[in-house]
DNA sequence: GGACACATTATGAACGTTCAAATGAACGAT
DNA sequence: ATCGTTCATTTGAACGTTCATAATGTGTCC
């Protein structure tokens, strides 16, 4: 008997008749407050509050031929996930009711068919559009959508075509150039790196802001190495390099991961991450945090808003943007660059 | 030009015309294909194909006066999310679509008006229930549903009130205790215990089954200690608790985070994990994972499975069970309780 | 005072689907 | 031959909303 029935929920009819007034003004007083009278829309606002009353969503889509919804997919392929997929996904949605809408996730176990979520979810007219995130060179998805001319939005570069403008991206060259000003401020002396296989757009873009900012400041070169992303290997990858380096000296890594194998590997020849060796990640990841290592966080609530921007943009029809665009990170100080620890060297 | 408009979508009545039969011959069809004759079955279904119909998931919702959606509140407060939050909520997606609806999640950055998210969706009905997680004591949550008549299933349990049955939970006694045979089959002598400090009811039921562990098992009792769910806290932790065990002994611990605490402080004194010292952790987090740390995995599919089952039952007036349904984690082993290293001691 | 502009409110229709009830056809049983 | 029965299919209505349009009132200008 408890849950037998949920209390009868007021629709846009029963507002009106207890306000007196027709459905149509009811909708104007919540829509286009302007074009109703002022004393009616007090009062139908009122009789609103006191019926508790939300227009229904699903009335709403099948009168507008619009769900209202955007669709992400979760990736369910790899047991590890993303450290920013989490993160991301809950800036979508707290950027989602600003554009009027809401998320919608969807997973597949299966590596292969990767469409057919995608198509399933517009035939159901479940959403109007899309975020994509982890878009690698070959994507099938931008070109389907575009053809399908359904909007989207990809959180990442779209390497297959530089016509591709919907995308929003985080600007990895400056990021790591921002590490390395930090770490020469910081009065390191040597900047070393340590970077995924060359061929990753994205871990070539870090490496050149690297050896920019090492340019630029006032630090000598150090050398370099590089790593798959998994701690073992990193951990070894960074040995090498270590031991090329002094105390006193940085690595400027493309990843948390990678950092974090920098300091495990400092910290098993007995050198204090920030005291004796500068480390900085990439991603602002939990893993970074945890280990009280210095990262660059990506702007995430940022690029998820203006992800949905462009998705809303796309479905007003507005004009195409020229480019995508880049997102500067931001470089939070954590204890493997801090010099000045308590019983520290001066 | 390109995205001006979709390609018209076929509804109902398109198939129905195509098929020259009537709209509800075709729902029927898809609904309830044995009340349809053999061969307009096959001539509709292939007309469905053709146009590439689904039935819009707006209309329907508006006919049912069901959703057919449940939401999960994402935690945007604290800074640092739950390792398995993400993992959870991919369970969740990729079990809604065997019980005909999706997930919602939605957000909010106030600590404090935790209901606002909950009624908003529910006004609006886009969502027929919630699957709540993170649920603590004097959580109002369940109450507030209950008398709202909203179904919902709470990922943990609900310690207000055990006449509260719609939970379900990681049987962490029993994790524990596998742990401890584990850690016994694999010649570890003394296990110590590093858990939170007492009175978390979850903590509390992992340190029990450590216990109940040791004393089935041919293992020694050995120290216990507490820390919060913090790295460097739970080193400080684990260096104590390591001057009370010696080389070959072993610690079962709390979370995934106490037990890299341990692995940690293991590596600095130069115990090697695995070899010199058994660590497990608990939850089976990307933490663990990257560390080698064993672990006790949660089983989120089966859990989310099960959470989805019950909503689902509540939605269809079935009879409330009797209690929670608690669920067996399962071990998978790192590097941390391996004891035969390739350049091991015998 | 009548025509006109304007502001405000009301009515019919439609979005796509499924339920309830009606229709028609085939088939025995009486 | 007629009457139920059953099966396959169709028709009308409704879910709650908003668009397009119509109707109503209100004042202004000549």
């Amino acid at each position: 008997m408890l849950n037998s029935h949920q209390p009868a929920r007021a629709t846009i009819v029963d507002v009106a008749r207890a306000a007196g007034v027709s459905r149509q003004t009811v909708s104007n007083a919540i829509n286009s407050p302007e074009r109703v009278s002022p004393d009616t829309l007090a009062r139908v606002l009122k009789v609103v509050d006191e019926l508790n009353y939300r227009p229904s969503s699903a009335a709403r889509t099948l009168r507008h031929q619009r769900a209202g919804a955007v669709g992400t997919e979760l990736n369910a392929v790899t047991d590890i996930p993303s450290d920013v997929a989490l993160p991301f996904l809950t800036a979508l949605t707290l950027s989602a009711p600003r554009h009027a809408c809401h998320m919608v996730p969807f997973a597949s176990r299966e590596a292969f068919p990767m469409l057919d979520g995608y198509q399933d979810m517009v035939r159901r007219r479940l959403v109007d559009a899309f975020v994509l995130t982890d878009t690698h060179p070959a994507d099938p998805r931008p070109d389907w959508l575009e053809q399908a001319g359904i909007p989207y939005a990809s959180f990442g570069r779209i390497y297959d075509d530089s016509s591709r403008v919907w995308w929003a991206d985080v600007d990895g060259s400056a990021g790591t150039r921002t590490a390395v000003a930090h770490l020469a401020e910081s009065g390191f002396r040597a900047v070393g790196f340590l970077g995924w296989p060359a061929g990753s757009a994205v871990g070539d873009d870090r490496r050149l802001g690297w050896l920019d900012g090492v340019e630029r400041h006032d630090v000598v070169l150090g050398p370099e190495a590089a790593a798959p992303q998994s701690l073992t290997e990193a951990i070894t990858a960074a040995e090498v390099l270590l031991d090329g380096l002094a105390i006193g000296d940085a690595v400027v890594c493309a990843s948390d991961v990678l950092a974090l194998g920098v300091q495990q590997a400092a910290l098993a020849r007995g050198w204090k991450p920030g005291r004796d060796l500068g480390i900085t990640g990439f991603d602002g990841s939990a893993t970074a945090h945890l280990h009280g290592i210095t990262s660059l966080v990506q702007p995430l609530d940022d690029i998820a808003e203006h992800l949905l921007t462009i998705v809303h943009d796309q479905l007003a029809g507005a004009p195409a943007p020229t480019q995508g665009t880049l997102f500067l990170p931001t470089l939070t100080v954590g204890a493997s660059t801090v010099t000045t620890s308590t019983k520290g060297t001066p």
